[in-house]
DNA sequence: ATAGACCTTAGACCATGCTCCAGGGTCAAG
DNA sequence: CTTGACCCTGGAGCATGGTCTAAGGTCTAT
């Protein structure tokens, strides 16, 4: 597919996916040329850009994430070592999970104190 | 206090206090000036900077961080204003909180997966 | 064969959120 | 009365993650 058609299936920009490929983000077992020099993107380049969007929305950066799939992919890893590597990722998720469940009882209790006001004033 | 107490306290740098300070996210209600010029922090500076990060925890920009406080300070929302204001960031916190286990979910596959791997080579 | 929609590149530009620096003042201890 | 740790200001500089532009090539339909 081209490269606005792959735009629209991942909701990123042309440009941002241009932007990725030239963090190296993107390599020839997502894209590959036509003879006319068009990109053409495989369907790994969706999941790879899927990846990356989970990667940004647990707070990596974009380094971060290349390098995460660099060393995924680099074959140095064993399979416990791999599972390790997952499973310190659900941690990270678990943490932020209770972070905002925190921030969320915070609302809460200030929703409960706000409705109190409302009450005390009508009296 | 002064400053550096403060950042200390809120593990957040002398830079980036002062910084929130130009950016109008703390005023005389968090900050006085004493004699020497310095700044001199009032506690609820404290709680303002706790309420900062975990703005920019739901992805905030500190330019919404402070529009939001704005607004709720302004006297111009009714109670059940805030609280459908308030609700909505519930809300918010829920769809993080969502899209944070699908995520942990897929996570989970990946680990059956490469798990399942390891029993096929022994095999 | 021309319009309009798409594609290419390199590189400039931008917003956000700090972070650092120069040049200078304050303060407490010895 | 100097030293060292802290404070001040204004503004420059920086990393991140895009976003946009210029100048040009390609493709499809009419």
């Amino acid at each position: 597919m081209k490269i606005r058609e792959l735009a629209e299936i991942t909701g990123l920009s042309v440009d941002t996916i241009r932007f990725y490929e030239k963090r190296g983000l993107l390599d020839h077992t997502h894209v590959q040329r036509q003879g006319n020099n068009y990109r053409d993107y495989r369907e790994t380049a969706v999941t790879r850009l899927r990846l990356i969007r989970q990667g940004k929305r647990l707070g990596f950066t974009l380094a971060e994430i290349q390098q995460e799939i660099t060393a995924w992919e680099s074959d140095r890893l064993s399979i416990p070592e791999k599972v390790s590597l997952l499973q310190h990722k659900i941690t990270l998720i678990d943490e932020q999970v209770a972070a905002l469940q925190q921030t969320k009882a915070y609302l809460q209790e200030k929703i409960d104190w706000v409705s109190a006001q409302a009450t005390e004033t009508s009296a």
